[in-house]
DNA sequence: TCGCAGATTGACTGATCAGTCAATCTATCC
DNA sequence: GGATAGATTGACTGATCAGTCAATCTGCGA
C-alpha cells in the first residue's frame, strides 16, 4: 500500500489542508480566495473542490481534526488518578506545545473558529461547549474532594481557565506577549497557579 | 438649537449607528449587507456614505466611542487611592454593566473586534493593547505595595483578568452560561476573586 | 495495447455587494 | 419667493470570487 512506500503517491488532499493552514493564518479565511489555498498547494483551483465540497469544509476540517485530539486528551488525563493541579497542568501544556509546534495551526483555530463565535464558532458550538464541559467535571470533582472552593460555577471556573489560556494564545498570536521558549514555559506554570491559586480552598 | 427643541431633527447618522449594532449582532459584520443596515435605520442606502465613507468606519465608530469611554475609566480608577480589588472590581463590574446595558453593542465589540483580531483587531491592536498596559500598571502597583506576588509577570496577568471576563461575556453572548440579574453581580465578585486569590502573596 | 476510473486542469458563469452619482427634496436666509 | 447648501434618494456599475464543468491526463488492470 502506498503508505508504505518510500516515494509515495503525493496526497494532494493533504497537501491542500497544510497550504490552507498558511494561507488562513496568513490572510484570514474571509480575506483569503480559494485560488490562494490552491496556488499555495501548487494544485489547480478546480482539484480543492474535488477534495472538499466548499471553502468552508477544508476549515472545518481542519478544525475538527485537531479540536477532536484535544478532546480525547482532556478525556484520558481525567481519567488518571492525579490531583488537579497537574490534571489543569497537562491541559495547558497540551494547547501551549501545540502551539509551539504548529503556532499557524492554532492561530487558525483560534481566531477563525474558537473566537468566531459568530461564523464557525456557531457551527462548532457543540464541540466549544465539549471542552467546557470536560473541564468543568475536572473541578467539580476537585470541588467534591474539598480542594476547589464549592462556591464558585464549574462551568464558570472552566470559562475562566480556558478563556485564561486562550487569551496568552493570542497575545503571542499578535506579538503582544514574548514568545520564546521560556515564556512559553512559564505561562504553562502561571496559568495554573493562578487559576488554582484562586480556585483552591 | 437642535438639541433644546423638544421635536429636534431626527439625527441619521446616530440612527445609522444605532440600526448598525442591531444588524451586526444579528448577523455579524461580514454576513450583513450595507442595504441591511440603511433598512434597519429606516433610511435610504446612500445616506450611510453621506455620514460615513465605509461600511468599516460604522463598525470603527461604535468601537472606538465605547473603547475610549473605558479606557477613561480605567484611568479614572486607577487615579482613585483604594485597594487593588476594589480596581479590578470596578473595571470588571464596569464591564460587565455595559453588557446588561447594551449587550449587542458588546457583543459587536467583542465579536467584530476584540476578538477578531485578524480584521478589525488588528486595526485596533493600539486600542486593545492600552487597556491592557493600564490594566498591568495597577497589577504592577499591587506587586509593589507587596499585595501581589512580583514574580507573575504584570501585562501577562491583566491578560489573564481581561481575558476572563472576556471568556464570561462570551459564554453570556452564545448562551453558554446563564446570565440573570444575579449571574451578572455574582461574576463580577468571582473573576476579582479567583484572579486576585491566584495573584495575591 | 486498450479502455476505464479517478485525478487534475483552468476558463467560465452567476451571484453578490460595496461604493458612486445624478437627481430630488427640504430648510433657511435674504 | 428665490436662491443656496446640505440632506436624502435609489438605480446603477465595476469588481470580486465561490463554485461548475467539460476537457485532458495518468495509472493500472485485462
Amino acid at each position: 500500500m502506498s503508505s508504505t512506500r518510500a516515494k509515495a503517491v503525493p496526497d494532494r488532499r493533504r497537501a491542500i489542508l497544510d497550504a490552507a493552514v498558511r494561507v488562513f493564518a496568513r490572510q484570514g479565511f474571509h480575506a483569503c480566495r480559494v485560488s490562494d489555498i490552491a496556488d499555495e498547494a501548487g494544485v489547480a483551483y478546480g482539484l480543492l473542490y474535488h477534495y472538499f465540497p466548499s471553502k468552508e469544509e477544508v476549515l472545518n476540517t481542519l478544525f475538527l481534526e485537531r479540536w477532536g485530539v484535544m478532546l480525547e486528551m482532556i478525556r484520558e488525563v481525567d481519567r488518571k488518578p492525579v490531583p488537579v493541579r497537574e490534571k489543569l497542568g497537562a491541559i495547558a501544556s497540551f494547547i501551549i506545545d501545540s502551539y509551539r509546534h504548529d503556532p499557524d495551526l492554532m492561530k487558525v483555530i483560534i481566531v477563525e473558529v474558537t473566537r468566531a463565535a459568530n461564523s464557525f464558532g456557531q457551527t462548532h458550538l457543540g464541540q466549544i461547549r465539549e471542552a467546557y464541559r470536560l473541564i468543568g467535571e475536572i473541578v467539580t470533582k476537585a470541588q467534591q474532594e474539598g480542594i476547589f472552593k464549592a462556591e464558585i460555577d464549574a462551568e464558570f471556573a472552566a470559562m475562566t481557565f480556558y478563556g485564561a489560556i486562550e487569551q496568552v494564545l493570542t497575545g503571542w498570536i499578535f506579538g503582544l506577549l514574548p514568545q520564546g521558549d521560556e515564556d512559553l514555559e512559564r505561562a504553562k506554570q502561571m496559568v495554573v497557579e493562578t487559576v488554582c491559586g484562586g480556585l483552591e480552598c
